[in-house]
DNA sequence: GTGCTTGCAAACGTTTTGCAGACTC
DNA sequence: GAGTCTGCAAAACGTTTGCAAGCAC
């Protein structure tokens, strides 16, 4: 099970450049390295729903010899301060994107599209499971599955 | 991106028994084998949720010389039959059932918790999303994740 | 200088695959 | 006898971990 995040940026106050970010985990006991650095900038260019290797093969880029493991480690520290969330878009690898663009996803498991679900198409079922289960549903962790309209018909 | 099955039951036509099965498998050019038997008891026997390791130690008491490779390939060859299905209930295995059985599942990501979701629940979400996008969920592939009533209050 | 962070190598858990022999039909 | 299925060993995959050296503060 996943720990809860040791702390979470409250609303409004979402970092906008991997300064913020820097800024932030200093102020959480950690240190701004190159490698966190090229990471974040790699992040916020980005356009959401990257895998673990497609982001080490961007800071690579710029610093060859950081290693995948430090990938995972430091997207694991940038989770657990709530600045990036992943997802599971279906079988294969995670994808990570900034907490502030987080959104919910209907893969087709036909075509493997990725369609980004609007908020309101989700906000039905989870007053639903609240109200007649008390569960708290977090449409953006696991994707949702099905058929595309183009491969259903 | 998943092959589509080569033959699904239609409805109606759901095998009842691990024999019903087995005859399915030799119309459609497959071989009665003992692993094939016991495995199949083991799957009706069951109340869903197996994964391929549990499965395995079912079938091992019964005969301890089949190999998990044989029980992920007849899974697999079960699933291309059209009668069993596997989710994903979270990180970890995938668990199977028959597909007759098959149903929405709700995880908590604290406590890890499985509940079934009611089909109501899922209805208005299926509805909403073949309207507006032609897209049809598939509600039994992968959990839906959140928190439980005890771990979000 | 303290102690967080890194590269590397090796392990992890789940699932898939290549192969030669055994079995079903 | 043709062709499917099996056990075994090994690999694949994405991810995590232990360790000693290196760097930020």
């Amino acid at each position: 099970m996943s720990k809860p995040a040791a702390s979470v940026a409250p609303p409004g106050t979402a970092p906008r450049s991997a300064d913020d970010v820097l800024a932030l985990l200093r102020a959480s006991g950690g240190r701004a390295t190159p490698s966190r650095r090229i990471l974040l900038d790699a992040l916020f260019e980005s356009e959401g729903h990257c895998t673990a290797e497609e982001l080490a093969a961007a800071v690579q880029r710029r610093a060859p010899d950081v290693h995948l493991s430090t990938i995972y480690r430091n997207l694991e520290e940038l989770q657990r301060l709530g600045v990036i969330v992943h997802s599971h878009l279906g079988h294969g690898p995670a994808t990570y994107h900034l907490a502030s663009t987080a959104h919910a996803h209907l893969i087709c498991e036909e075509c493997g599209v990725t369609i980004e679900a609007p908020g309101e198409l989700l906000r039905g079922l989870a007053k639903a499971a609240k109200e007649k289960l008390g569960f708290v549903i977090d449409p953006y962790h696991f994707a949702i599955q099905g058929r595309c309209a183009r491969c259903s018909s």
